[in-house]
DNA sequence: AAGGTTAAACTGGTTTACCAGATTGGTTTA
DNA sequence: TAAACCAATCTGGTAAACCAGTTTAACCTT
């Protein structure tokens, strides 16, 4: 399905992939499909191409994923209900990407969690505010015994943007953050002296969305990540 | 050919998705499984989940996109550097991910353009300025003949993303940006008298850039979508 | 008994064969 | 003539066999 800012990036796969997929496009050109039509068939395409029916479905996968084609069960696979021109400026964008790096993924983060912190004080439901709690208890009694309390903190910031009401919002905060967690793991991004102010900033976020204090929470938030940032770049935000 | 492009079957493949996704976790909180840990081969799962091994293998690439499983040809899958705490907390949000509705995808795109727009008049070089330029000039020559130019202004916008600079931003508007589109062409969102405004604003946002404006430019990004998200909602943002 | 060697087994990936439902075009029927 | 029908065909999905590295462990050598 996507694809996949992680699972793309198989060096191996990814070659012959992208290969497969300018080849898919080019296809689209040359017989000037419109939105909406037919693609040929896998077993075609495989012969076409001279590639294995699995490399068409898998790289036929990705572009699904960026919904940019559609497979219907004994059907066939159908180009989206996008213009020519907007398809091959995607896919070209998709060929492109470049991987992101640890920077990127925390400026990305800030900003999407700067906006579920607000989104979740103005729509937080009472039972998304328990499962905030719940979320914030677990990381405060680790945090408390001195043991690294990542992954609840993790989950803390998770509960918030499943309580922005934002499905879309939801989605990518879940893209972005392993990979975030990953490099903090790998990097040791977090130190003790974190912890303990941690505590505190979650706690005072939760009441701030608890009390649908819009702004303040997100002041809250932005204070808890400016510790972070500079703790990582020496340099404020 | 009118076919329709709905995902109506998918559901089930969803279910059974989940389904497995959900044994895959209980399994590795079974035994215990720490980060890195090697999950039991393909063969195992589809014998011990009695699935095929075609969906086990779907299942796993779903987790691995999400960067919670990482398979390695001829050795095995292997569970990512999370904690368990943190690898059943994301795996629950994503069992339950909703489908992102048009309005929660307009908010979303809304936050990531304004972010975008700044970056890119912060860093863009002189080639994305340049990757820019034709693509509002493509944009203003189909908007001014009176066509339909949604395509060249998703288009136009994506190069703006691009030259944000942060790959993560830019993975992240190309994965909802063709959601929207169709959207956008399903309910005919667009009027004739937006385009011509479009193209003024297009413009505007362009030399912004161009001159570096960061302020200016976000500005008038919230203004070009100010009357866009009036438009759909009859509601000010 | 320890270390090196090798072959059998096990792994994810790939190819091949098969399946059930959708499509299609010719035939039948009103 | 046109609507209805039906079987041959085509589709994506699925299951099973196969492949090429990796891992493992038994075996031989020293």
């Amino acid at each position: 399905m996507f694809m996949k800012i992680e699972a793309l990036n198989k060096t191996d796969n990814r070659g012959l992939q992208n290969d497969i997929i300018s080849k898919i496009r080019d296809h689209i050109n040359y017989k000037n499909l419109e939105p909406g039509d037919k693609l040929p068939s896998e077993r075609m395409l495989s012969e076409k191409f001279e590639v294995s029916r699995s490399a068409i479905r898998e790289a036929i996968q990705s572009l699904e994923f960026y919904g940019i084609l559609e497979s219907i069960p004994q059907s066939g696979t159908f180009v989206a209900k996008l213009g020519v021109t907007a398809l091959n400026g995607m896919i070209n964008e998709i060929l492109n990407l470049e991987e992101p790096d640890f920077k990127s993924l925390v400026e990305t983060r800030i900003l999407l969690e700067l906006k579920t912190v607000r989104l979740a004080a103005q729509r937080r439901t009472e039972e998304q505010l328990k499962h905030m709690k719940q979320a914030l208890d677990a990381y405060t009694e680790k945090a408390l015994l001195g043991e690294d309390a990542v992954q609840e903190d993790l989950l803390f910031h998770l509960a918030i943007a499943k309580a922005s009401g934002n499905p879309s919002l939801n989605t990518l905060m879940l893209i972005i953050t392993p990979e975030i967690i990953t490099n903090f793991e790998k990097y040791h991004v977090c130190g003790d002296d974190q912890t303990f102010k941690g505590i505190e900033e979650h706690k005072s976020i939760f009441e701030a969305i608890k009390n649908k204090d819009v702004q303040k929470s997100k002041e809250l938030m932005k204070v808890h990540f400016k510790s972070l940032y500079k703790y990582c770049y020496n340099v404020d935000l």
